[in-house]
DNA sequence: CGCTTCCTTGAGACGGTTCAAGAATTGTGG
DNA sequence: CCACAATTCTTGAACCGTCTCAAGGAAGCG
């Protein structure tokens, strides 16, 4: 198989040396998701009997993952980029109903079916293996399953704070929070930090339109309003730097006119 | 160790008599939690071992179970009543971010502190635990942590599932949206059924409001179109019948005019 | 019966959408 | 490296759905 994939670290930034390397199979070293994702609660053999299953792959930006209603098989761990879960319906609105970061593991246990779409935001680079490996393994390490759990009240908690963005926040406040946990998932340390803090938005104004229950123009007026009262500094539609995060912060409850 | 476990039923939401109920602790008998609940992950010993710190209570409608910020020190089973999970911004916008019914776990394991407030909805009767007796019975008990994280995955994907209504339904939408989950939660086993479904709405109107993100005289007006199109019956606004479920669920994805 | 709470209905205002045009950026082949 | 096409993003003007404000009616409760 590919094991020559330098993969993980790069997306956190921190590669990690472990000492005792020689149990863990090759393509699992220095991947992210086996300290920070589900794989750090597996042993050295399971891990092992995992990766001989373990196919390594790049979705291009807007790929499918899992599709809508598909029969999936398979899970995955996310090893970089982003992946949007997107639902549709038949007149064509969209919209995104969840957003995975690495490590994330991508996928629904107990089920095989789901209304949701897993797409790549970005592109994304993936360690799937087969759903029935998988489910075993959950059903014979609690570890694993708490890991998974864990997961699972994170996102259960990360939707809940969308329900209350998309019910209750102005547009303004829609885009101001987007950014701002945007800013905070890349840099996690920082949270009341004021040196300034630069990022790329892993998402197309398309996609913070599907995300934010708004449209592509009310979006792009939302960020020219936010540079222009200079709360952020656009490069190139993609690259923004925050020079106060704290300002930022203040526009997702208060809809500064 | 446990190989009398009548467990795999009780998930698929089969009631099931149980023979043998000497070992079980009397307040825990005829309990729906200990069938359909995460009580029925549980051997009569940790029932019991549990039941020694159980406290039944009810809560009248609009009555706090755990409060926003709160350093809460116990769960809670519903037994009976609808919970509403709530969000609160300093200037008073409110949004109800999930809705939780009989037998449904309430808390947040692995943590102690929230943003959202649980508040009884309609009057609420709970069966009250200690979170550290209850945290040292999932660390021990796989069975029990599969019961809450199988939940916990339901309850995502229903959050998901307002999430998309939140950001692209409309008024009307949203409100038929609503009905159609409280007549399938009120009656489960007639998804297709056409004969008349007749339920209590268990919240107010300032709550469907505050689920769908709406005023209450949005919800008040979309409720009298339904009624003059004749997709429900309203008999004291609290009680409501649906002739044609498909002619409601038809309501929730096309925004007839 | 009178109080409070809850619900309904109407008229006008406003935020976000829709429709339309054009600018900026990215990708591609010569 | 440039010319061209495709995609992505921005901006403006008119429209519409929902909110806001206001009043009154119905239901629940002492």
């Amino acid at each position: 198989m590919r094991n020559d994939l330098p993969t993980a670290d790069a997306i956190a930034g921190k590669p990690r040396l472990d000492v005792h390397n020689s149990d863990v199979p090759v393509v699992c070293r220095a991947c992210e998701a086996r300290h920070r994702g589900i794989c750090g609660a597996l042993t050295p053999q399971e891990l092992t009997r995992l990766s001989r299953h373990t196919v390594k792959q790049t979705v291009a930006g807007d790929g499918a993952i899992v599709s809508s209603g598909e029969d999936f098989r398979h899970y995955s761990n996310i090893l970089a980029g982003v992946v949007k879960l997107t639902r549709l319906m038949a007149d064509g609105r969209q919209q995104i109903v969840g957003l995975q970061f690495a490590p994330d593991f991508v996928g629904r246990p107990f089920r095989s079916f789901s209304e949701t779409t897993a797409e790549a935001a970005t592109d994304v680079k993936l360690c799937s293996f087969p759903k029935q490996v998988m489910d075993e393994m959950i059903a014979h390490s609690p570890d694993l399953e708490r890991r998974l759990y864990q997961q699972a009240l994170d996102e259960l908690d990360e939707a809940r704070e969308w329900i209350f963005a998309l019910g209750r926040k102005t547009a303004a406040e829609k885009v101001a929070s987007f950014l701002l946990m945007i800013a905070e998932n890349v840099d996690p340390e920082a949270p009341s930090g004021d040196r300034p803090i630069r990022f790329e938005i892993p998402l197309k104004r398309a996609d913070i339109a599907d995300f934010l229950g708004l449209t592509i123009e009310t979006v792009s007026r939302q960020i020219t309003r936010l540079r222009k009262a200079g709360v952020i500094v656009v490069e190139n539609n993609r690259t923004v730097t925050v020079p106060d995060l704290e300002r930022l912060r203040a526009r997702c409850e208060v809809d500064a006119a």
